[in-house]
DNA sequence: GGACTATGATTGTCGGACAATCCGACCTAA
DNA sequence: TTAGGTCGGATTGTCCGACAATCATAGTCC
């Protein structure tokens, strides 16, 4: 509210070592490094830069930690193809900072798995629905334990979104997955029934992939995810409760 | 193939400036230090970890790089709020490194947009509505120049996924915003028209908003959307290319 | 040829140092 | 009283030098 205009941007000079960082950024980016090249070693980097060793040091830490670069076997620097799960595990932690709720997270995963769904049906193969039958298999086997059946579960709607082939969405899911099926032990733990009614709506979304047919794999993808509404709530949990680590544990490890 | 089974997992001696950063990111992520918290000075970490400074700095330097810790006006450290900039901009690199392709791009970009349009028909208020107003008449006053139709579409979409009340669905969304629609401007720029049912789509969907129309908004959406892949493809580019800094060029800043 | 060893290179950690900057208390003048 | 100026201590960014542990590699021995 000064009543001046602002003439002048704020003057924020930047420190060496994320130059350090954005330098070595830069060439990973453009292309010139490509994933799996040495970076030269802290050495070299001394020379290159003409900074001391600490600052090179406290610039492959910034780069280090969102898997730009990665320390190989014997903890070499090698520039890095970022994972998923890396990117996501970030995420995750940042929705439960933000405080979001339970009903964002449902709704976001609700739109999210029905695309994947649509995909999936269009380009299921052979071996992928064989694998997911598998994992179905495996379920059910362990039918008593909640712990066993939120892991298959997870790994259930990984190959999916493996299926659907489309990796921009599988990135887009994966911060709300790492929130929302650890939950899944929760939700089934209340009713004998609630492990059932997965493994069938399971073998349902496997079906619709065989039969190439979107609609039933929507009407089971939305089921699904009610049934797991459903439990939470009866769980004891409330919808509308931010998304904390007690809830969901997973963004821990 | 040494015939002896494996008795023993490989021992990974964690790093003392991996634990530093460990330490203090489970102190965020457990609620005890909250956004905006200072955290202590360099030497008060030196003194509570019993490390070196240099070391302490190292841990972080791999914090601060995904926000979880920010300098504040001093320079002094505090807990962050990580935007979701922030973390799109490491996943939009990431996606080009993975050299995703443009179809996946859009595909993704259709889904989440008919989400968003979704939420946003049923909860747009009266003055989210006005401020998209306001964006499609600057869009018109500036019709001819394609980078501010480019900068203006984004800002539209942003709107957009505000108005949707979402922040998971706004999460997810980020990263392939960042990427597909800084290309805007290579897409209204072959045609005349281009822009001008840029313009005739936003206005549409808007009016979805008013009337709370979900279908209209879907179908504009998808509409819009296919403009922009026949713009994009009119402009001498194939969707199935891999996404790299040269098409889009916004990953950098 | 294969196992072993010595050597050098590299990383992780430490200690200390100093300039630049920032914060806060104190002081001065209108 | 309050706006502005001064000063000292605290803090960060950067540098230097050092050393143990580990890894890679070449060379040696059987």
């Amino acid at each position: 509210m000064s009543g001046v205009a602002e003439k002048f941007a704020r003057l924020t000079p930047v420190p060496a070592y994320q130059m350090v960082a954005e330098a070595i950024e830069r060439e990973i980016l453009s292309g010139r490094l490509r994933p799996g090249d040495p970076i030269g070693t802290e050495a070299q980097l001394v020379r290159q830069f003409g900074v001391n060793r600490s600052t090179v040091r406290e610039g492959i830490r910034l780069l280090e930690q969102g898997g730009m670069v990665q320390r190989d076997s014997s903890r070499r620097l090698a520039v890095g193809l970022p994972h998923y799960d890396q990117l996501a595990t970030r995420a995750s932690r940042a929705l439960i900072l933000h405080q979001v709720t339970f009903r964002e997270l449902w709704e976001a995963t609700m739109a999210l798995s029905l695309a994947t769904i649509d995909f999936a049906v269009e380009r299921a193969t052979e071996e992928e629905i064989a694998t997911l039958e598998a994992n179905i298999d495996a379920t059910e086997a362990r039918i008593d334990d909640p712990a066993a059946v939120a892991a298959y579960d997870s790994e259930f709607h990984l190959l999916l979104e493996k299926t659907a082939r489309n990796r921009v969405l599988e990135l887009a899911r994966e911060p709300s997955n790492m929130l929302i099926y650890p939950t899944t032990h929760v939700a089934v733990q209340g009713t004998e029934q609630g492990a059932r009614r997965l493994v069938e709506a399971h073998r349902m979304l496997v079906q619709a992939l065989k039969l190439r047919d979107k609609e039933l794999g929507r009407l089971w993808t939305k089921r699904h995810l009610i049934d797991w509404r459903k439990g939470f709530e009866r769980g004891g949990n409330d919808l509308d409760q931010a998304v904390d680590l007690v809830t969901a544990p997973a963004a821990l490890a």
